[in-house]
DNA sequence: GACCTAGATTTGTCCGGACATTTGATCCCT
DNA sequence: AGGGATCAAATGTCCGGACAAATCTAGGTC
């Protein structure tokens, strides 16, 4: 193995590079084991650092396991991509009850700070509308959601128009600025009610709430909305149904 | 530093906590140096091979950034939600991290009680198999998940298997007990860390959780395996990433 | 056949060393 | 003031070695 030449890959990144065409191309097959470590020195002609540097890289990729005493195992003949199941609609992934409401408390426009910006996955400083509504059932006596919507300043005009057409804040956008949505991404994670939302939400500061962020992208590959839900976790549940055979019926789907 | 007893973490790992800790209090801060290595040789008194072990544990954390010529650059307080989780099809919905190992701690027969009837939509008095596991990734020092999986009494068999063949539970039932899997219900809520899994998962009683209940349905329409994570707050997020216009190449769908 | 022990195999951890590459600072010359 | 060369500092890459720990297998004994 010659590295040090100009432009030459680092010699472990070469052995690595070949024990993963080995494994894509079959050669060595998932459940089989590798060559130990010092069979893959003597045939490679390096060090066992070197060898165990390239290892690495291949269980950081998923494709191997190493454990102490067996052996070195192919787990997967790729390394798996980071996408997205198919979901039927994503009116439906975003629905709320129909008998909601959400109503507008506030809004502003903010500049994205360090944090914001981190939140959002923004760039630092970019502008954005901040719209703060509370979203109510009519049957509940306490608002099932606090969310933070935050557009590009160009669609400020729809802010009037939540919650009165009975459409989501991008059907809007889409609707009244021609915007078309090609991708939402969706992140769901644990939160604490803040003392901030405490009151609006009703509810204890502290306890736990479940986070939505969504962002909505355009076709330029922009997110023009970012929406950002705080919901007490007694009274929201996200729910996915999967269920074998069924093709979805709208063009929504991984990529 | 001294490993070497029984149970205690290599120095690579004492040193990467000891640095963590450091990140975490605010004592190193975002965008400031670390000591280099060589200092860092020198004040714990340890190889630089150990440093750099111990500096890759903060990197795959995603704490730090290294480069050749700069340095080492704190850049984040707190790692990142340790697993985010975006999936191509159902069975990658289910799947946790390559690197992650799933540990059954306990297994006991238990008789839904109105609780936990609730809580797994069966019926009051069902028996059921309920087998603990704690859930590590290899890269991070703290548990990723405390799951606690139901499983219909015949299936009992498979408990020696879980965690080591790479298989999720519902695909063990299927191979060993032909048992198909015709639809997967996942629920996602807002979760409180209990004094009962504040130790297992070493995370403060009373932080958020993210919990997600799953229901395998078989064929006949019965649920045959119910799971239930509970997932500190800090260390997971749940994302889906939807596009226009890909077909799924599976079969999975929503209903 | 079951059990135990010893040995072999394999990866994990740790050490010391050396050189390569990258980056930034400093100094000198024009 | 600007540009180039040099040097120092820092991480990246590679080597060889040693011992620890985990696992499995073979052989012997009961």
């Amino acid at each position: 193995m010659t590295p040090g030449s100009h432009g030459q890959q680092p010699r472990y990144r070469q052995l690595a590079d070949a024990l993963i065409g080995d494994i894509n191309r079959g050669r060595l097959k998932v459940g089989e084991t590798l060559p130990g470590e010092l069979e893959l020195v003597g045939r490679f002609k390096v060090s066992r650092h070197t060898v165990r540097e390239a290892l690495r890289v291949l269980d950081d990729l998923g494709l191997i396991d190493r454990q102490q005493g067996i052996g070195t195992v192919v787990r997967a003949r790729q390394s798996s991509p980071a996408y997205v199941q198919s979901v039927r609609t994503p009116s439906e992934l975003m629905r709320y009850p129909a008998d909601s409401r959400l109503v507008v408390v506030s809004s502003a426009k903010v500049k994205a700070n360090r944090t914001l910006a981190r939140l959002l996955d923004v760039r630092t400083g970019s502008e954005w509308l901040k719209v703060s509504a509370l979203r109510r059932l009519k049957s509940a006596p306490l608002p099932l959601n606090w969310t933070d919507v935050y557009l590009l300043p160009e669609f400020a005009d729809v802010v009037p128009q939540i919650g009165k057409r009975g459409l989501l804040v991008y059907q809007l956008i889409e609707s009244i600025h021609g915007e078309h949505v090609d991708r939402i991404q969706v992140q769901l994670r644990a939160g604490l009610v803040t003392a901030e939302l405490a009151g609006p939400l009703e509810s204890p500061e502290g306890s736990p709430s479940l986070t939505i962020v969504r962002h909505y992208f355009g076709r330029g590959g922009r997110p023009f909305e970012i929406s950002v839900s705080e919901h007490p976790g007694d009274r929201y549940m996200y729910a996915l149904d999967l269920q074998r055979g069924w093709q979805s019926s709208d063009t929504w789907s991984t990529r």
